[in-house]
DNA sequence: ATAACACTAATAATCGATTATTCGCTGGAT
DNA sequence: ATCCAGCGAATAATCGATTATTAGTGTTAT
């Protein structure tokens, strides 16, 4: 009854696998499941209306990335939360994503300062924080963030390593998405904007202070959300 | 009949799909199967005498890992080789490693100190080709030669930026199996001892260019081999 | 009273079979 | 002779059911 997707609301038609996949990455990093919370085949399956193979195949892939914990004959889970494992993502953003951005100034042509232009634009238009939309950063200002500094890095034109930095990102949002407190007194677009300024006048040297400062306030920013490491 | 290892030969008792696993991943890593060759779910599942889930989900890690390519409603298949992307996966190589180098060297320990010559003495005492074993460098070669790299950089003592190396090395592995030619004129034993020394002499600056220049040979040797790319 | 054991309920892992899609082939029309 | 349509085999994707492992609960022996 639910396979024939074609003909409903979905426009193409993709597997059911790959939409099963993006709603529950999608419920993941929104931060509809508790860290450490129990994902059930088959409360899952039964909550879209497929079979447990394609969850089971999704939250497969969920573990590959990251997004999701295996334990052995203990079926799967939402990540724990671990303050060192943040700070050491952190700390591996720190160590690559400035020589990144040194090889993107380096590198980059015209439509790379277009792109890094219109992606400056977008984000500092964009208001961090939806009333409607709970009590963390928005969003469509999430995506934004994130757009902005892949198109910082994304004239290197190597995409090996803008692969490395997606999986880096990706792990380093679902540690914002469980962060305790937001720091409020931190002026993000002010830091954007030095960023976008120094990679524009090609001054890498500045550029990979700003992002290094800007990783670093990020890290500390997340540290003392200790939630939920209760020994076990 | 299949379901039951703990009874055989197998020691421990792990998960189906885990030996598939292994077992397939050994065998692409291995060369076993050409590029582009197409990876069955049935033939794999009816010679290994497993059903067609544990292969699937093996199959499914594999993608995630870039170990396999995954063709929309045709199946899966071996990574086709293209020269360009094995040239990214070096410079992303050749952009990472010698900073994850210098932490390592800054931050070592004894312990690290003793593991890098034990595995430098083993890597060096280890006969690069096997007669028996095809034309490649040998399987224990391999191994040993992915010790010592990973070695040297696990000074650095952050998990994440390793599991970024395990990535890359996996991915150029990948690539040196497949690659025409074996530089017979490069000397890797000088290049590895001159690597141990600088590490060990706590000499950042000369470790971080000999890697540097370790790789990019590496990387040369690779070009020309232009195997299989024949349109599609 | 506590600790070890047995039993039961829940669910993870696996399997065999069904449905849907693609590829190759035959045959006819231009 | 070449190109397109329709048929048929191969196989990818999905499903429903079976088997095996784990966690929880209650019981009994010390």
């Amino acid at each position: 009854m639910t396979q024939t997707a074609h003909t409903s609301t979905s426009p193409g038609k993709q597997m059911l696998s790959e939409q099963v996949y993006a709603h529950l990455r999608d419920a993941i990093m929104r931060g509809n499941h508790a860290p450490r919370d129990a994902l059930k085949p088959q409360d899952l399956a039964k909550e879209q209306g497929v079979s447990l193979a394609v969850v089971r195949e999704a939250l497969v892939r969920l573990v590959g990335e990251g997004l999701a914990d295996r334990l052995p004959n203990r079926g799967f889970a939402v990540p724990a939360c671990s303050d060192r494992r943040w700070q050491e993502i952190a700390e591996a953003r720190r160590t690559i994503e400035p020589v990144m951005l040194r090889m993107s100034i380096e590198r980059g042509d015209l439509d790379w300062e277009s792109r890094v232009r219109a992606a400056h634009h977008r984000l500092a238009r964009t208001p961090a924080y939806a009333p409607e939309e709970g009590e963390y950063y928005s969003g469509a200002w999430s995506e934004a963030h994130r757009v902005f500094h892949r198109t910082l890095l994304e004239g290197c034109g190597n995409p090996v390593l803008l692969e490395t930095f997606d999986r880096t990102w990706t792990a380093s949002e679902l540690a914002r998405r469980w962060s305790a407190h937001r720091v409020p007194d931190r002026d993000h677009a002010d830091e954007h904007r030095q960023l976008e300024e120094a990679a524009l006048a090609r001054d890498a040297d500045t550029a990979a202070e700003v992002l290094t400062q800007h990783l670093t306030q990020t890290a500390a920013g997340l540290t003392g959300c200790t939630l939920r490491e209760p020994a076990k």
